[in-house]
DNA sequence: GTGAAAGCGCTAACAA
DNA sequence: TTGTTAGCGCTTTCAC
């Protein structure tokens, strides 16, 4: 829309052919150091700007990637925006961004958008459900693809992730530690493999330390703070009172904070509490929650890195798996 | 990268001239209707890919826009990111995205990139210090660009904005007629527009009361919650104690919220407090935070109508300004 | 070390 | 209504 002047113009103003100013302005090796010294100047005189379309036409390479996330709103999120930017954007790659509101149909409907953008590859903060669009869209398109956050079953790809289980399990023994047997949990949706994994964990725990199951102590939530609010309610209602609960990410944390405060509890006293994802604003509730450590730029770091791999070698196939490790991280609201 | 297979191998399985396909892929006026029928059977058959890069070479258009964001990790911007796609993704537009940290000169960069990429217009969440350069690049490349959240100083821009003044006055109005006369103020960077003008907001309220303006009763931070924890303390430990807070934002909140706490002080008994934005927290804090009605998905989509509009008329120099009115919302914080 | 010509896939003039 | 031709701006053979 704007660049008027190409290649053409430089080679017309400095004698050179077409070629010469193209190999000059690309660092290519068989050039003569004057002749590409005198290329550059003009270029800049001229203020030559390269038409992406063209060279993207020509190397079929945007020089651009995905990344499509279920809610830009959830802090989580934006700090792997963060690191993902930071490992493309050195490389001149650009980042276009596509929102699934949580929707499996949206997610689908994202990747093939983003498809006939052509970008180089896709991170897929998925929402989990569906392996088989996803494996017809690889195999299809040939397109690299590094899943965060979720498994998706049926299909082995790339994916990065930190181990869920072994986060709540943690997270989950240390507030049994405190002397609390009657440990609640609100996860988030079963088909989920986040919120399926950190039940699992939930599990796990209880049955080293012996108690029993009790799927009325269990609320399967939205990851939002009104579900972590409803949930708690839910939870309180019931004849057996939970003394302390395990909260699968910090934004239901708020919710459950909030709806303790109403039933007039007090955290850690009268219930403990712990939660996943270590946000800017854990440290700052009241009381401070107990979290694992952050890990939201490791794993858009991991991600992004095994991405530019992928593009770089044209390797469709390799489905490598990254965990990120987990640590708990406490502060007061668990009882410490 | 994929699509293999272009315009021209459907002229030959249909037997039409090239031209022809592309008529009936792009729904041209002038095509016959069986033809027509055929060709987008043929092409589906195949499962024909547009290619973009062609496209937007030819038509020297990108269908993208940009979005340059100081933080993505407020959730105020991923709130007007959503607000954006929303209106840009319906007619098929993309949404690069660029992050600034907050940094002037990481703005720069991040509106050259976005050029050299011949986006069709760019959303600037500026960061407000810097007119000079943005006019230079809008004079320069003529490219459609809608700034939000701070005003730029000596260059006159589209804008969206809502009226800091205004908000500011409301919240610490309220506060003082809650009968507090020694209301502080936590602002922004003064040279960020956002934080200058919320101080004035604040100093309009204060001689609309004729209360005096006392310079150590304010505190300018950085809209993070590490800034209003540290600020709320500094504020505490000179000699004129506040009995309320006007804080610019709801995320320095927290860290005020948390101040307090560890003073020792209840909100709002001892020291009432409001803030900007109502963001889905404000609602879940203890106590719950008065705040101003929420106006980010309105900015967002002021802001993308506006962009899309000069985008479609080419309409450069046009400078717009568009308002979005502000009310109080009444939680608890305030004393209410 | 350098240049001429071809072509990436698409659309827009202009003919037919 | 349809086809031919040219060209967007770039890079890549393949000559020289």
């Amino acid at each position: 829309m704007k660049s008027k002047i190409c290649l053409k113009d430089i080679a017309n103003e400095t004698g050179f052919s077409v070629k010469t100013v193209s190999r000059a302005l690309n660092n290519h090796p068989d050039i003569n150091k004057d002749t590409k010294e005198k290329i550059l100047e003009v270029a800049k005189k001229l203020d030559y700007q390269p038409n992406f379309f063209a060279k993207s036409l020509r190397e079929k390479k945007a020089y651009a990637i995905g990344y499509i996330i279920p809610d830009i709103t959830n802090q989580f999120f934006g700090e792997v925006a963060l690191s993902i930017e930071k490992v493309f954007k050195k490389r001149n790659y650009s980042l276009l961004t596509s929102f699934t509101n949580g929707s499996a149909n949206k997610e689908f409907e994202g990747l093939k958008f983003l498809i006939s953008r052509q970008v180089d590859g896709i991170i897929l903060a998925t929402v989990g459900s569906t392996g088989d669009y996803l494996k017809e869209i690889v195999e299809n398109f040939k397109i690299p693809i590094v899943v965060i956050d979720n498994r998706v079953k049926g299909y082995k790809t790339n994916i990065v992730l930190h181990d869920n289980v072994k986060g709540a399990y943690l997270l989950t023994k240390h507030l049994i530690q405190h002397c609390n047997k009657d440990v609640a949990c609100i996860s988030g949706p079963i088909k989920e493999t986040s919120g399926k994994s950190r039940l699992e964990g939930y599990k796990k725990a209880l049955s080293e330390f012996k108690i029993d199951y009790n799927e009325k102590l269990v609320q399967l939530s939205n990851w939002k703070i009104d579900g972590g609010y409803d949930s708690t309610l839910k939870l309180f209602k019931g004849a057996h009172k939970p003394t302390a609960i395990f909260i699968a990410n910090s934004i239901m944390a708020l919710g459950t904070l909030k709806a303790l405060r109403e039933l007039g509890l007090q955290v850690p006293k009268d219930v403990a509490i712990t939660s996943f994802d270590n946000l800017d604003f854990t440290s700052a509730t009241n009381p401070p929650l107990t979290t694992l450590k952050s890990i939201e730029s490791e794993i858009g770091k991991a991600a992004a890195k095994l991405l530019l791999k992928k593009i770089e070698t044209q390797d469709i196939v390799n489905a490598k798996e990254v965990y990120i490790d987990t640590e708990l991280f406490i502060r007061k609201s668990c009882g410490c």
